[in-house]
DNA sequence: TTGTTACTTAATTTTATGCTTAACCAAACT
DNA sequence: AGTTTGGTTAAGCATAAAATTAAGTAACAA
């Protein structure tokens, strides 16, 4: 089943948490079932599949269910949403630093000519 | 003066509240004092000051205080560590994807053959 | 059909966040 | 000197988040 609207409060707040980063890496690499993404941590299944709920319901993971196994995988679209939105701020601050740079430069020497 | 060693977790965790990703939208098109920026919210000095310490905590943003006044700026290369933490997850994804498309059309019709 | 595997649900506890008000401090006006 | 402006500090509170344990369900395997 495809996910919710994807929204960049809740994005955040997934990305915000190692375990799930390190669920996302995992992912990266190909999908998992719950108890593959759960081996590597030292915490109870339940805890996992919450960490598991908010990233699906961040939109960044998707997952279906076949037979009694739950298969995980990213969902490249949400990652890049966020991602554009840090890109599009930090382009926006450096075209600015780029515009004030070249202002100085075209000003330089008027007040005190070397 | 400089902040933080970034942080992923605190930078993600700054980046998921509205208002924090306001200022930084704010911040996008250049400095700020302290009360700019709490200018566009409905909400105690104190509060916006809370925010602004998450920004800086996680390294996104940094000030500096002249006189009475702080000025605030973004820290791009902050922003840029967050953007490439994504994009590294989804590129590697996304060549995966690619090889399986390239296994399948090089594989297909071994099977049945249209 | 009995047991095991792979989750799922629910209840609870602990800790962290986001916000408020009140009081304070120091720079800049008048 | 007295007042306003810009920000800081501290205490308290309500809600949300991260984890736990215990109990339950459905698929598959022996």
């Amino acid at each position: 089943m495809l996910n919710q609207t994807p929204n960049l409060d809740q994005m955040f707040q997934a990305l915000a948490d190692p375990t799930r980063r390190a669920m996302i890496d995992r992912l990266s690499r190909g999908p998992a079932s719950v108890s593959e993404l759960a081996k590597p941590f030292d915490m109870s299944l339940p805890a996992v599949v919450q960490h598991l709920q908010a990233l699906e319901a961040s939109g960044l993971v998707s997952s279906q269910k076949v037979g009694r196994v739950r298969t995980c995988q990213i969902e490249p679209a949400a990652l890049s949403l966020a991602e554009q939105w840090l890109n599009e701020r930090r382009t926006l601050w450096m075209q600015r630093l780029d515009r004030l740079g070249e202002y100085l430069e075209a000003t330089a020497g008027e007040e005190e000519p070397k």
